[in-house]
DNA sequence: TATCGCGCAATGCTTCTGCAATGTTGGGGG
DNA sequence: CCCCCAACATTGCAGAAGCATTGCGCGATA
């Protein structure tokens, strides 16, 4: 899940970054409204934290600009002001939710869970493949039934080849699943991230093997 | 985004469409299993939203006959049970989601939505011929499902070749398209690469063949 | 402060790939 | 009609490029 924080005090911004990260979430951090649109139109979230207070301007603002290219990622507002009439007009603006500063985190991770469509409380969602099994929603995997626990850019990267279990997944759109745009990567992480990954599944007996392709990227298949 | 619905009941099919046109979706209808199985193979979708219950049988079985023939499209199943085994049943067989119904139709955008926002479905272009199915945006291609691992080159072969299926590629156009304009290839790499090629789709059964028409190039045709 | 995750770089290895040598095919001219 | 040459097919090989693995040290976490 990749996540986009549009926040310009450094204090919070950093704060949310941390607790979102713990959930496994890539979070990419925006501190303007110019940088906050440059990111939303050149990578793809899952959904978008908005702060209204912006150096450059109105977050709500870009709700518009962003919906206008056809883009329909949730965005949750943070704001300061929350009367009533604050709140219709994010809602008309196109914004899906809306939360008042000072807010709970609890509240924070909720409600973008609902928008994710990820309740915690739901049956959720599991792909298997050979003896693994990853509970999307409780970022969990168990190799017939015994948890396996792995650190988290391990477990991004097993989530993306997961969701394509047998197909390519190509070497750019891994990278893009497991790091964010300010993790500026410049060397071999990727690959050392599978390596370790393989040897974690391999010694699990997880029934799956990760094949390298190369000039393309990575597929998981199952093995008998 | 283009949608097929498969859904027999005259009334909610109609109701679906009319409210799915409302998000600016493109809805084909099928309303049995046959029907729906000639329109997965016939066009492209970015979701398909699945009865399970058709005058001709079990919709899931829908499922795993156009995952074979390399084809990933999300798949939301729409059924009136809703135990633990029938989801797990569903997922199992290549579905993506799962819904019983009744369902408020708001529940149902939103787990569409979540479906398309996944990067890993983004619909890519897929072109056929005999048992192959080459998918361009991923790089990757099937042979009945199963995935057939090509080098680069080879691969770039493939798609030249599979671009014009059935007619004459020049070799000065193969050329290009494999080596591009900076390689400066002054043997007969091409014939190579054709060759290794030849030998792979025979062994995976693909169900083409390339033939060489001298002093012209090449071209691909589907064996029976 | 002890542990763990993570990026980095060095190393070794696999696979690709251009090339050339050799085999095969086909068509036009003698 | 047959031969010969040119064009294509196939295969082994060696250089190169890409990938896999591992140890290390820093920095974040608890």
């Amino acid at each position: 899940m990749r996540i986009l924080l549009v926040e310009d005090e450094p204090e919070l911004a950093s704060a949310l970054k941390t607790a979102l990260r713990r959930y496994d979430m890539v979070v990419d951090h925006a501190a303007s409204l110019l940088e906050a649109g440059d990111f939303a139109a050149s990578e793809n979230y899952d959904a978008i934290l908005l702060d209204r207070q912006l150096p450059d301007g109105d977050g709500l603002t870009l709700v518009p600009k962003i919906r206008a290219r056809g883009n329909a990622t949730p965005v949750l507002v943070l704001t300061a002001r929350s009367d009533t009439s604050d709140k219709v007009d994010g809602l008309d603006m196109g914004a899906d939710d809306y939360l008042a500063k000072p807010f709970a985190f609890e509240e924070l991770l909720a409600r973008l869970r609902a928008l994710l469509r990820r309740p915690a409380n739901v049956q959720t969602q599991v792909i298997r493949a050979g003896d693994l099994a990853f509970d999307l929603g409780h970022r969990e995997v168990l190799v017939r039934g015994e948890p396996l626990t792995l650190p988290r850019r391990e477990l991004l990267v097993l989530e993306a080849l997961l969701r394509r279990t047998g197909r390519m997944v190509q070497r750019s759109s891994l990278m893009e699943a497991v790091f964010g745009l300010d993790d500026e990567i410049q060397s071999n992480a990727l690959d050392t991230h599978v390596s370790r990954l393989r040897r974690k599944l391999a010694e699990a007996d997880a029934k799956v093997e990760i094949n390298g392709v190369r000039g393309v990227g990575y597929l998981l298949r199952e093995i008998s």
